[in-house]
Parts: structure tokens; sequence; C-alpha cells
DNA sequence: AAAATAAAAGACAAATTAGTCTTTTATTAC
DNA sequence: GTAATAAAAGACTAATTTGTCTTTTATTTT
């Protein structure tokens, strides 16, 4: 469903969210580390997030990737907007060309519930308080420290 | 979450399931224009589903694929064990390297219950079951003479 | 037996995704 | 200003998935 691309992008974001700010940075090798994801490939995916708005970056010395308040009020759909080409939410599980509610496929009912649960988690809620709500839950971005 | 190949996998399962008998068989020909999926594609998949047991085919003359009741007593799970290569109900949605009830992702709870429900829709019944209900509830496997 | 038919088998080619590596540019510290 | 640092940019490689094409084998019909 989703690509790694996108993978690794939401967990960064997130990581970047509870961690790091204006005063705090971290480079793309700390990320890489962290999240155990390959250090290159976080680093363009992480350049594009620069360039959207959704983190923000520092060249030089003490540089790196933060996130300010204004990046946290940005959601997740955003994330994949940036990422993904198109709308995961749009394409047919079995593989029909279009989705809805009209021409439902065997899995509909399923899927469609699926779907509209991560909307809700994804789209209405900023990453500011989708973090929040992992760190209060204490839910897992990277299973570094518990493996 | 599910390869293009799984996905034409299915629905050409179900195909059959519904209109095939060991007295009229579907040429890849047939099949492929049926579900409008590529026809030297689908006959690779075909030809997988055939050697495993999930349906039957006929060379010649009058050949083709098709299914028996002994083949309908086989379950989608089955199905996606032949193409998919790993399992695809163990792949964390976030990228984490495992997954489970220990050590949940932020999006656990949304993606276990849709992940058992599919189990469930996918496992506990076998392709004939599976078939009557989608002509039952009239669900769609093609779009092809809808759209 | 010969011709026609259709699956079986497998070699290829194209497209997408994933990942690596190098060069350039901006910033900081000295 | 020079050296060090780290992101930005982009070229490049590898792996996987998707799809096509050709040849072979089995079956049926005439
Ligand atoms: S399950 Fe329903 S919503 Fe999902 S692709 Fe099939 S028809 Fe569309
Ligand atoms: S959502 Fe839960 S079950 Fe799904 S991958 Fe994440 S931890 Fe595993």
């Amino acid at each position: 469903m989703l690509s790694n691309a996108s993978k690794y992008a939401i967990r960064a974001v997130l990581f970047l969210a509870e961690n790091s700010s204006s005063k705090n940075k971290f480079g793309s090798k700390q990320i890489s580390a962290a999240l155990d994801v390959p250090q290159h490939f976080i680093a363009k995916i992480l350049q594009k997030l620069v360039k959207s708005g959704i983190i923000s970056s520092g060249k030089g010395p003490g540089g790196g990737f933060y996130t300010t308040p204004e990046n946290l009020k940005k959601n997740v759909l955003d994330i994949l907007k940036v990422i993904e080409k198109g709308d995961i939410f749009d394409e047919c599980f079995l593989g029909l060309p279009v989705c809805g509610d009209e021409n439902p496929c065997p899995v509909h009912d399923i899927v469609s519930k699926f779907k509209d649960a991560l909307l809700v988690k994804f789209g209405n809620q900023d990453i500011k308080s989708f973090s929040d709500e992992v760190k209060r839950e204490g839910t897992l971005i990277t299973l570094k420290n518990v493996l």
C-alpha cells in the first residue's frame, strides 16, 4: 500500500516532531541510524519534505533537519501527497479501474472502512497532534532499541 | 498491498468459479478480455494456479481453464500463497521490521483490525462460498460491462 | 497421419521502485 | 579567507514487478 519512501518519510517526520527543534537539528546520518533506514535514500526524501514545507533544514556545521511549530501544522496526508505519485486512497484493492460505493468489489466493505479510518487518522489532525498521541500512547516508529 | 499478479489471480479464479466447468472452459484470451487484464500475463498466473491445484486446465481445441468442485474447496489465501512471495499479513504498514501487538506502530489498531477482517474473508470460506456470496451480493470483479 | 488449437515453458523487454555515490552549494568556526 | 560541515542536486546502479513474445508440448478434429 505505502511505498518504502512514504513509510520512511512518515517515521522521519514523526521522529523530528518528537525530538527536534530549531536549536536541535538532526543530520541524515543520525536519522538514518535512529530509524534504521538507508542514509542516502532518507536524505533525498527529507529534501523533498523540506521543499514542500513539511520540515525545515539548515546547512553547514550544526546543520541538519528539524521541525518548527509552523511545520507541525501539516498532516500525514500532506506527506503522502509529496512522496506518493497518485492518491493511494483512490486505488482499487482488487485492481478494478475505479473504486467507489457504486460498483463495489467483493471486499469493498472491509477496504472502505479501513480507508476511512486511515483517512481520519492521517487527515484530521496535524503532525503535532499525531506526534503527541504517539508519545502518549507509546506506539513506536522504530524498533531499534526494542528488539 | 496486493501485487497486480495477485489481484488478477483472485479475479480470474472468481470468474472461473462463477462461469466455468469441466464442460465449459475459458482460454486465456477470453479471461483476459472479460477482466480487462494483459493476456500473456494472466496466462502465466493461471499456469501457476493450475500447478497448485486451485484451478484446472486442458490443452488443445476446446481446451482452456476451468474449476472443478474439488478446486473450489481452496480459499483466497491459497491463491495469495501461490502468487505472493512473503506473507502480506506479516508486513508492517509503516515499515517496522516486525509487526505485532507487542511493539505496535502508530496505526496498529486500524491496520490490525483491517488485517483480521481480511483474513476472515479470505481464509474462513472456500472459493465456492466466496463466489456464491459475490453472486448473491452483486459485487463486481470487472467493470467491463458497467463503465 | 495431418492440421488446428490452446496450454506450458521460458526467454526477453519495459517500467517502477529502491538504493548508492559523487559533486555542488551554503553555513559555520577558526 | 580557509577549512570543516552538512544539505542540495543529480547521476548512476540494482532489484523487483510487470508485461510481451516465441517455442514446445499435449489434445482434438478431420
Ligand atoms: S474494496 Fe470497495 S472501495 Fe476498495 S477498491 Fe474495491 S470497490 Fe473500491
Ligand atoms: S499497524 Fe500494528 S500490526 Fe500493522 S504493522 Fe504496525 S504494528 Fe504491525
